[in-house]
DNA sequence: ACATTTATGTCAGCCATGTTGACTTTTTTC
DNA sequence: GAAAAAAGTCAACATGGCTGACATAAATGT
């Protein structure tokens, strides 16, 4: 149900058994079809689990990721998150003020650039995003898991290696500052008003 | 340009340096943000080149899976393409229409089942399609290659195992068949007409 | 032979999420 | 005081999903 099982009735004919591995030396490298293709159906399952929650409440694909950047990086400016997405202001004008008014987001004006507005998870929108961050998370530890003993990193340069290479600097250093953010905050919480 | 350098400037106060790691214990295994995020930024990354190619054309996303597919299982009804697709016979009768229109892909009755509509790639869209291949292709290759030595069979693996685990036979199969069909091609052009 | 099922296609309309272009308001910066 | 920056808004449009209803041709079952 809902699967993947093709029949291929029309070409079950000849398949001539006797065919010795490259035969085509493929002249620019072999093609990584069975990459390309698990890529696409790895993905697809990836986000289909946020996309179903979120349907639940009238929202989208669109929504988790404004939920999923604001969480990582509390305070952000609307200007930041539009550099990470790649949209248009007009693009996520449209959902940024769906949950605000909804009050998963929280938006405050700049204390030193009272221009600026910026963007907080409210505990609703929080509690939220961590359910996604936990359901992604378990997938992806269990595919590490089952892919055997030092997977993790190198799994993780591969998706660097992955970006084109002129994002990939700025992009590692996005994901850095968001980790130690996190380290700060739950040092601040482990010592309150230290 | 079009970079993802973020600055963040509300934030920038205190720090707190003292954190030491590993401060709430994460009840539920440790939150995998890095990787959501690079699986975010690598995916765009690795559709974005064939997108701006299809834009050309005046085609998108839709059209690169069709034709890729097509690609891989000539010969296969529309119904095959649904059930891997999964989207709706409308949805797909759009791009499907457009393709064949444009002289892409060819629409033959069944012979045995006559009311089938078994899809080929023309001339015209195997070499569109091709290209899509060489460039994803390259993208991964490029990525192994940096991620180090026998990383092309653990990558394998690990989006095997991203996949729902009641879909994963089936896509592997789907996938093995498809390389079956190939081999055999490529075999009956090696050796011409018997 | 006839009823049913299957494979495909089509019309109409809706929704989510992207786009461009134009313009405003507030605030900061030069 | 002018220019630039941050944010927001209105309008219109494109793409690619969706549902529901219906049509046709061909195969299958009784």
């Amino acid at each position: 149900m809902a699967d993947i099982n093709v029949s291929l009735t029309a070409r079950t004919g000849k398949s001539e058994p006797g065919a010795s591995p490259r035969l085509s030396p493929a002249p620019e490298g072999e093609p990584m079809l069975d990459l390309i293709e698990l890529l696409f159906f790895a993905y697809r399952n990836f986000v289909s689990d946020p996309d179903e929650i979120l349907h639940g409440f009238g929202f989208g694909r669109a929504h988790h990721r404004v939920l999923h950047f604001v969480n990582r990086h509390p305070g952000m400016r609307v200007t930041d998150l539009l550099d990470i997405l790649r949209i248009t202001k007009q693009s996520l004008g449209r959902v940024l003020r769906e949950l605000v008014d909804q009050g998963f987001i929280d938006s405050r004006a700049g204390a030193s650039d009272r221009r600026q507005r910026l963007l907080y998870l409210t505990p609703k929108g929080e509690a939220l995003t961590q359910e996604f961050v936990a359901i992604q998370s378990r997938r992806l530890r269990r595919a590490l898991e089952e892919s055997g003993g030092e997977s993790r990193d190198l799994v993780r340069r591969f998706l660097v290696a992955m970006i084109d290479p002129e994002d990939r600097s700025a992009t590692e250093k996005l994901i850095a500052r968001a980790d130690q953010a996190v380290e700060a905050r739950s040092a601040t919480r482990s010592r309150p008003a230290g």
